[in-house]
RNA sequence: GGGCGCUUAGCUCAGCUGGUUCAGAGCGUCUGCCUUACAAGCAGAGGGUCGGGGGUUCGAAUCCCUCAGCGCCCACCA
């Protein structure tokens, strides 16, 4: 009778209606009438695989997107992909040298071919992983940060910061990372705890004349065996010495007073250096004597600035010593370090190696540790940025999900540091700025869209109308990838080429954006710049900030610990919909999620229970004549009550983003409600027909489930909603109406709640009895009994009848709902002696919480102060408890 | 060093402005069932005094203080 399978079997049915979809192309929009609901994706980068985070951040927004296309809004997720340019580079360079080729023997032509390469065998494959997850994104509108609309808003944006003074060039101390040679911002940077070593370096005083000073001073001043006086420096970085440039003391520091105005010689080096003194140095901390090195430290070079110090930079490109470092010429930094401590040693300079927890910062994509390096780079001024960027999140213009992360935003616009924006890759928008000598032969800059206006502009600026494009150089360096992800919600709308465009003024604002609180500051706190600057509005109006995803202990998923499982595997393992199921179950917002191969396994299983609860409907035989049997009629008005009670409670959890708790409303609506109660009271008798107005009302019901359930599961609800009845091609789910709450009389909810509390009663007495669930029983009610709902109680708890206004029977199993006794008569005996020792333990908790209850009654003060309704309410529980104690001794007098 | 947050059942978490949704949910556990949709299932049961201490209040998981532990972000004393 029935031809489907008794399990649920994803795989048939994912790629058919994934296909379906596409072919009908039900993901994609046009701007219309409709109310727009946009998502834009954060852009994965190009050479990316799908990980767990994605899983998560993906399902969410697909989740949302369903919703919204079915609320009938016209829905639009547009994907990408990023270019991601120092994690592409790092990955072309050694795809290179694993093939014997050095980046440095290319030229940028060359390099820029094996990187588009690159992109395109892999670009994207994390695009299509997406589709297996059943992402509802319009393909058709796939864009890429590096794409030519993409590209040249970058570079229009460039060029209108760079008119309106926003960006400018500048010598900072960057973080520079050694492994790309390019400088990487403070947010690309990560510290990591080092044991690592302090080293204590003799700086001996310059032009001793062996004299000394006596008196106090003297225990403070450092003398070698021949009496030569000298300062004791503390350092973790001894080689850095070549560039020492001066040696500070703070001025109020009594131990070292004696070094004040003096000169000392930098250690192997030789050079003397002048000793200032500046209050930045901690008295504390060592010796109290700081090497100054304001070409390698970010500190130092402040204070270089400030005390006009000279600037040595010992250091190549790639981490090395040059010239000035010599002896140490062409040796690795860390080789030095080794070296030079030994060097010390055997030069009698190196007073002590002490331990010392540091932290050290690396880069985050090559994870080689950062030189502070000064060099020339382009940066944003963000003053003008953080004041348009603060008050529309403050004032939940946007609003943040979880709402904690306003907080973080405030303070770092608060004490936003200026954006280092070029970076010295070429994969990525190369920066359009160009170099030229003008007429009298200053060096001179000038910054367009293009070479041609370049050239142009040059010829006016510098004096030259004979100049040509190849007197121009263009600035080698290419832009932090921000610089182009920041635009993104504006320019896949094509915002910023062609401002206030059909599409622009459709879509923007986008409603959320769904993103992990990690690139708050990168991204999310740049878009809303951007979108302020460029179109005058907010880029989205919620955010929505993910947790990270873990392992069921705890630990952040990493290749490293191999503690992340493949998602396509977890997806052919449980199914799409499991997965998706398994996620979003662990997932409150902006908490980390805790996954566990079980959750996909309750998603998995949950699917297997939509699925055979479909088969059971389908399997009915139906009689169009048949009357309705008075239990399905109630059954019918009671679900469809606690439907609309359920829709309500989604709605609002859909309002305030608790996407786990709207799945679990309907996973509990549909398993315990409709499966394991509705479906019950029901279901025809074996082998007899269903009457027909029960069958429609719950095809019916079945159909509203499936609509609700559709956002989260997307493609078993599919294949059920068309097979629930006739749909013509092109039909789908996906774009039938969300029902939604009507606010229906909801009485009979409570009525049905004390029939369940009834049938678990009895239900409980045959578990405790053993008797079996075929066995025919009879209720007996000591009180009054609602008749409306004795059909429901017969059926479930398998009566023969419900007699009300009984007299106990002390000889019968009996159970309390409220203050109602219910006996259930017994062909065999009862355990007497287990049935008292049951009713005294009951008699005793009663009569422990009858004393608490008196207590606060007897209190006064609660008396005359609490609200009369939590008054009436202790007294109402008072005489409940009272009944039932009544209840309950006279039945144990009975059995005595 | 600065900031934010967390601590409720074995696990993961809900509990908004203090009092009938106040001690909850899911998972796990235990017991009994292969009952003709589903053992990827059904039925039933047990389990916490809400991190410790103090305070406010008639009344505190909920508000305040304090201690302890954990997590995250920012800064970076060489």
């Amino acid at each position: 009778m029935n031809e489907l399978a008794p399990k649920y079997s994803p795989s048939e049915v994912e790629d058919k209606w994934y296909a379906y979809w596409m072919e009908h192309k039900l993901f994609h929009s046009e701007p219309d009438d409709r109310q727009p609901y946009t998502i834009v994706i954060p852009p994965p980068n190009v050479t990316g695989v799908l990980h767990m985070g994605h899983m998560l951040n993906n399902t969410i927004q697909d989740i949302l997107v369903r919703r919204a296309r079915m609320e009938g809004k016209n829905a639009l997720w547009v994907p990408g992909t990023d270019h991601a340019s120092i994690a592409t580079e790092t990955k072309v360079i050694a795809k290179l040298a694993s093939q014997g080729i050095k980046k440095t023997d290319l030229t940028r032509e060359q390099f820029l071919v094996h990187a588009w390469d690159w992109t395109k065998t892999h670009g994207g494959i994390i695009l299509q992983q997406l589709r297996k997850l059943g992402a509802s994104c319009d393909w058709d509108r796939t864009a890429f940060t590096m794409d030519e609309r993409r590209s040249e808003s970058v570079v229009k944006v460039f060029c209108d910061l760079y008119n309106k003074g926003y960006i400018y060039r500048g010598l900072r101390m960057v973080n520079w990372d050694p492994a790309n040679r390019t400088a990487i911002s403070d947010d690309e940077v990560f510290f990591v705890d080092e044991k690592s070593k302090l080293y204590y370096l003799r700086y001996y005083l310059a032009d001793d004349d062996f004299t000394g000073e006596t008196g106090a001073e003297e225990e403070v001043v450092h003398r070698d065996a021949e009496g030569r006086r000298y300062a004791v420096v503390a350092t973790t970085r001894p080689e850095t010495i070549m560039g020492d440039t001066a040696m500070c003391i703070n001025p109020k520091d009594p131990k070292n007073q004696w070094l004040k105005g003096k000169r000392v010689i930098v250690p192997l080096v030789g050079r003397e250096i002048p000793v200032i003194e500046d209050r930045y140095v901690e008295i504390d901390f060592g010796t109290g004597c700081l090497k100054v090195t304001p070409a390698h430290d970010k500190n130092d070079y402040m204070l270089g600035k400030k005390h006009n110090l000279e600037t040595i930079d010992i250091f190549n490109e790639d981490g090395t010593v040059n010239e000035c470092g010599a002896p140490y010429t062409g040796l690795d930094r860390f080789e030095v370090r080794e070296r030079i401590a030994k060097d010390l040693a055997a030069a009698g300079m190196l007073e002590k190696v002490e331990d010392y927890d540091n932290k050290v910062g690396f880069s985050e994509r090559t994870k080689v540790a950062i030189e502070p390096r000064l060099s020339t780079q382009w940066f944003v001024s963000m003053k003008h940025f953080a004041e348009i960027s603060l008050k529309p999140v403050m004032d939940d213009i946007i609003s943040f999900v979880p709402e904690k992360y306003k907080t973080t935003y405030r303070i770092w616009l608060e004490n936003i540091q200026d954006w280092c924006i070029s970076r010295q890759l070429w994969w990525g928008h190369r920066i359009p700025a160009y170099y030229y000598k003008d007429k009298d032969g200053n060096n001179m800059t000038v910054v367009a869209e293009t070479i041609e206006a370049a050239v142009e502009k040059a010829r006016v600026d510098g004096g030259r109308p004979d100049l040509q494009a190849s007197d121009l150089t263009q600035d080698p360096d290419a832009l932090d990838t921000w610089f182009s992800s920041w635009l993104w919600p504006i320019t896949l709308f094509d915002g910023i080429l062609n401002p206030g465009n059909k599409e622009i003024n459709y879509y923007y604002p986008t409603a959320t954006l769904v993103t992990g609180p990690d690139i708050i500051f990168f991204w999310v706190a740049r878009m809303i710049m951007a979108g302020y600057e460029y179109v005058g509005k907010q880029p989205f109006d919620n955010v929505y900030f993910t947790g990270i995803v873990r392992d069921a202990i705890g630990r952040k998923m990493s290749k490293q610990l191999g503690n992340s499982p493949d998602p396509l595997d977890l997806i052919a393992t449980y199914g799409a919909d499991g997965v998706r199921m398994g996620l979003m179950l662990a997932a409150p917002a902006g908490n980390d999620i805790m996954y566990d191969d079980k959750l996909c396994e309750q998603g998995r299983n949950f699917c297997n229970k939509i699925w055979n609860a479909f088969r059971l409907v389908k399997g009915w035989e139906v009689d169009d004549k048949a009357a309705q049997p008075e239990v399905a009629a109630i059954a019918a008005r009671w679900f469809e009550a606690a439907l609309d009670a359920a829709l309500e409670e989604v709605a609002d959890q859909f309002a305030k983003f608790r996407l786990n708790e709207a799945l679990m409303t309907v996973y509990k609506l549909f398993r315990d409600e409709f499966s394991s109660w509705y479906l019950e009271m029901v279901k025809p008798a074996y082998g007899c027909p269903v009457d027909g107005k029960t069958y429609a009302q719950t095809i019916a019901f079945f159909d509203k489930l499936l609509r609700m359930l559709h956002p989260f599961m997307p493609f078993i609800t599919e294949e059920l909603w068309q097979h629930l009845a006739e749909r013509a091609d092109g039909e789908s789910i996906m774009y039938a109406e969300m029902p939604k709450a009507v606010g229906l009389d909801r009485s009979i909810i409570g009525l049905v709640d004390l029939a369940k509390e009834i049938v678990t009663g009895v239900r409980g007495v045959r578990a405790q009895k053993n008797i079996a669930s075929k066995e025919v029983l009879t209720l007996n009610v000591i009180g009054g009994f609602d008749a409306r709902i004795t059909p429901v109680v017969v059926k479930l708890a398998n009566l023969d009848a419900v007699n009300s206004d009984c007299a106990k029977d002390p000889a019968a199993a009996s159970f309390l709902v409220g203050t109602t006794e219910y006996n259930v008569p017994l062909a065999s005996t009862i355990d007497v002696p287990a049935e008292i020792a049951r009713l005294e333990k009951e008699i005793a908790y009663l009569e422990g919480f009858k004393r608490t209850v008196e207590k606060k009654l007897s209190n006064e003060r609660f008396v005359s102060n609490a609200p009369e309704a939590v008054v009436a309410n202790e007294r109402n529980k008072l005489s409940d408890a009272d009944s039932k104690l009544a209840a309950l001794r006279a039945n144990l007098a009975a059995l005595k």
